[in-house]
DNA sequence: TGACGTCAAGATCCG
DNA sequence: CGGATCTTGACGTCA
């Protein structure tokens, strides 16, 4: 069981993605951006690896226009030491990646042309994994495309279209149901004529069920079926309904007592589970510890340091109340831990937790900044004190802080990021 | 023709 | 100048 997140990290300096616009996508502007990105991915795979973050998805926009005829650039072969040596790092830390192309890449279009750069568009993403040495347990996720009044006949022809892929993408490639046309029902009878495994979404199962009623574990358990030896772990997509956004919208975070719940009614199955959420690395790392085996306190203080001034911030009372939690180290209250954390989330900014919490994080540089910066900080500070401005200013000078100070602790501290 | 979804670039306004 | 808040871009389908 392998618990992961879809692209982008929160909190993770340096981690950052970069684009432009087709009108601006010159040979170097495209070289300079898939450089500054493969360097965010490293260190997302770092990051994961150090965090034990088994399961990933790769941005498709790491390598921008990556299936345009705009970018020509022969980025395998130019980045080709930093592809193996990322792959490397996939491979030691025993991660499994991913790709899934967007909305927008819809393989059964009656237009040729669309069809045609849906083809393309899924030879690129099977070309990045391939730069990377990963196998073919390594998926790219595909929706099945657009209904057009009639989805036999869509379905038909997307069957059609997924024979004649190169088989280096089909060894990847693996459906999943959508929120509109096709539900699991539609998809695993699509499976059943192309050979392609099913993922498996839960949010979009919700908003369009389709077929006969039937519980997430038990489509799960029919999806299995279509997982072949060489296609790895089953995966399925978990996200959780944002409260009070439209229907199929994904929350902020994942709730984790939902989450348990669904963790235990599909206990015994073997699956990697790809979490689609707002805050990204950080429910991933909240749900692998309420369902680690190594039920090790440490876990916990570990993710503590990185909430614990935005907590602080947020609401003090349950910044106390955790801290007490925490106390007893033979104990492993990890869903109580992210409960609490969870309802501080949710408390209104107070501009006297914020100061509070603003002169927690100066205690360290008191010692070691000049007077310069001392001077600018209270100054900031006053600002702040008096409503006069948000605390954006006073933590952004506190992370240059941080960072001139090489304050690595206190550079990981979500109070910057969120 | 605009909504849909996503995230970064780009533009603009404010103090 | 930094920060906050738009708008645009890039994609295809569907009402």
């Amino acid at each position: 069981m392998s618990i992961g997140y879809a692209c982008l990290s929160v909190g993770v300096p340096e981690t950052g993605f970069k684009t432009c616009t087709q009108k601006n996508a010159d040979r170097d502007r495209l070289r300079s951006l898939i450089a500054h990105n493969l360097t965010s991915l490293e260190n997302l795979i770092d990051y994961n690896a150090e965090n034990n973050i088994r399961l990933f998805r790769i941005s498709s926009d790491i390598i921008p226009f990556g299936s345009s005829p705009v970018n020509q650039l022969a980025w395998q072969d130019l980045f080709g030491e930093d592809f193996t040596r990322i792959g490397e790092k996939i491979r030691t830390a025993g991660m499994r990646v991913s790709m899934h192309p967007g909305q927008y890449t819809v393989l059964n279009s009656p237009d040729e042309d669309i069809s045609r750069r849906a083809v393309l568009d899924l030879e690129f993403h099977a070309r990045f994994l391939d730069a990377l040495h990963t196998g073919p347990e390594n998926k790219i996720v595909l929706h099945i495309g657009g209904a057009y009044g009639n989805k036999q006949e869509a379905a038909r022809r997307f069957a059609g279209m997924y024979a004649g892929l190169d088989s280096a993408v089909r060894q990847r490639l693996v459906i999943e149901n959508d929120e509109k046309s096709f539900s699991i029902r539609d998809v695993l009878d699509i499976s059943g004529e192309t050979g392609a495994p099913v993922v498996f979404d839960n949010l979009h199962h919700a908003v369009n069920p389709g077929g006969t009623p039937g519980s997430d574990s038990g489509w799960i358990r029919a999806c299995a079926g279509t997982w072949g030896t060489g296609d790895g772990r089953q995966k399925i997509h978990y996200s959780q309904q944002a409260p009070g956004k439209k229907t199929g919208a994904h929350s902020d975070s994942i709730r984790i007592d939902d989450f348990l719940t669904f963790y235990q009614s599909i206990h015994g199955e073997e699956l990697d589970i790809m979490l689609e959420v707002k805050d990204k690395n950080l429910s991933a790392v909240k749900c692998i510890n309420c369902t680690a085996d190594a039920r090790q306190i440490n876990l916990l203080e570990r993710d503590w340091g990185r909430y614990k001034y935005l907590i602080l911030e947020q609401a003090p009372a349950v910044y106390r109340e955790i801290r007490e939690l925490l106390k007893n180290r033979a104990a492993y209250p990890a869903a109580a831990f992210y409960r609490l954390i969870e309802y501080a989330l949710t408390a209104e900014a107070d501009r006297g937790n914020s100061v509070n919490a603003a002169e927690h994080v100066w205690g360290y540089f008191k010692n070691t900044a000049d007077e310069r910066e001392k001077k600018q900080f209270f100054r900031c500070l006053e600002k702040l004190e008096a409503g006069e401005t948000s605390s954006a200013p006073c933590k952004h000078m506190l992370l240059h802080l941080a960072q001139k100070y090489r304050q690595k602790y206190l550079l990981a501290s979500l109070y910057f990021y969120i």
